[in-house]
DNA sequence: ACGGCACGTGACAGCGCCGTCACACGACGT
DNA sequence: ACGTCGTGTGACGGCGCTGTCACGTGCCGT
């Protein structure tokens, strides 16, 4: 499944956007300013990026540009939104790397048209990818996990969960990063649940603890066995 | 060497596909009615037709039509052309049985990828190619498919569907991936509607769940025969 | 040692997902 | 015109998933 970040000022536009590609089966993240744009596009490592060019902070070119400035982004296919269909902006778009270009006002079912042949060429988004840390080892095309070459079933929440810590190896997430990245940005749920998600991923991992560890006071993390302490 | 038909009356436009289409290695022929079209595609047996829904004698829908109900030209991918992105046209489209539908104006390159794409997707020729899963069989020439070496009767939408589950052995599939993918770009149809021809589906194999998995929240799909942790 | 707080864990209720059935509609052949 | 077949959709029920609460437990600072 293939996340979408969005990047908008406009609130009412956004979630009318984010409404359309969550029901054409998109995981969406919104992004309401420049900065917070590339912060996230690090975090949920989106595989595709709807950047409006009129943004509060930074200018969605510049966005652009950061984005693609960036090893770990540079990749990401970016479509970019406009108010004035003029034919420089389209210009400017492209050579800042834009892969395509809407112009305001659009119907959202353009819209995701657009971002689904981008997705189809750019390689469909997660294509059998495969994750492997320690004894852990994640499918990405056919949605299965394994311990040590055994397979778990997990449910879709747990593999979530599970895939979004096992990117970020050492890493500590909070219980609140988690919720809005795993379970996505409005969702008004007690932190506590996180626990009891990650609760029930150890007992199904049956590793326990090793693997998924608890930083008191913060959040949780995958162990890293490359780099045991040392990160920051 | 595949080769494409393209069927369209404005004679710049066919000449511009005709020429992007040859660098990128494809053989080409060109028909400006759709008359000309059909007696076109018996004899020169293209491996895809480029389809303009306007032309001067009989529509686009027509020739579609007409493509499919002869069975030498049933089996030949279309990909539709159209002045007007609006929705109707496009169900129309996928109504009488296109494999894509792609919007003027439209840049040749994007033209090119698809093509190449649903080439690649239809088994990059016509060539009775036999596809096999444990005890199913497809045939793809004949269009019959096979349990245990006797013969299932399957509808053409049923064909296709296990079609594309068959040729991504152990990936899951989202119902919007199949709706998208089986039933054309974008069809708005409700996806529950997968569901029922899912079921339909392991009804007729007779085999059942064991082959066509659910992966509970997230889509479907076939059983992988070998073992996933084989891996280099 | 003790208390407070963060976290682990089990139980439970609600609901969302999915299988299944029945029906409507259109296309097509007779 | 009629019947048949293929297909899409709504309804319904069951079951698994998931969020929350309550309580137990371990960790840490004082």
């Amino acid at each position: 499944m293939s996340t979408i970040l969005i990047v908008d000022d406009e609130a009412d536009l956004a979630s009318l956007v984010e409404f359309n590609l969550k029901q054409a089966g998109l995981d969406t993240a919104v992004a309401l300013t420049g900065e917070q744009a590339l912060q996230l596009a690090t975090r949920v490592k989106p595989d595709l990026v709807l950047l409006d060019l009129m943004l509060p902070d930074i200018s969605g070119r510049d966005v652009c540009r950061r984005l693609r400035a960036n090893p770990q982004t540079r990749e990401v296919p970016i479509v970019m939104l406009t108010a004035r269909g003029e034919e420089a902006d389209r210009v400017q778009g492209f050579e800042v790397g834009a892969d395509d270009y809407v112009t305001k006002p659009f119907s959202p079912r353009e819209l995701v048209l657009r971002v689904k042949a981008i997705l189809r060429r750019s390689g469909g988004g997660s294509t059998g990818e495969r994750l492997v840390l320690g004894p852990l080892e994640l499918d990405l095309g056919s949605h299965r996990a394994y311990v040590a070459s055994e397979e778990v079933e997990l449910t879709a929440l747990e593999f979530k969960l599970l895939h979004h810590l096992i990117s970020r190896p050492g890493r500590v997430q909070t219980r609140e990063q988690l919720l809005s990245d795993v379970w996505g940005i409005t969702s008004p749920l007690e932190t506590r649940t996180v626990d009891t998600h990650v609760m029930r991923l150890r007992e199904k991992l049956g590793v326990g603890r090793e693997l998924v560890e608890t930083v008191r006071g913060v959040g949780y993390r995958m162990a890293d066995p490359q780099r045991p302490e040392a990160r920051a």
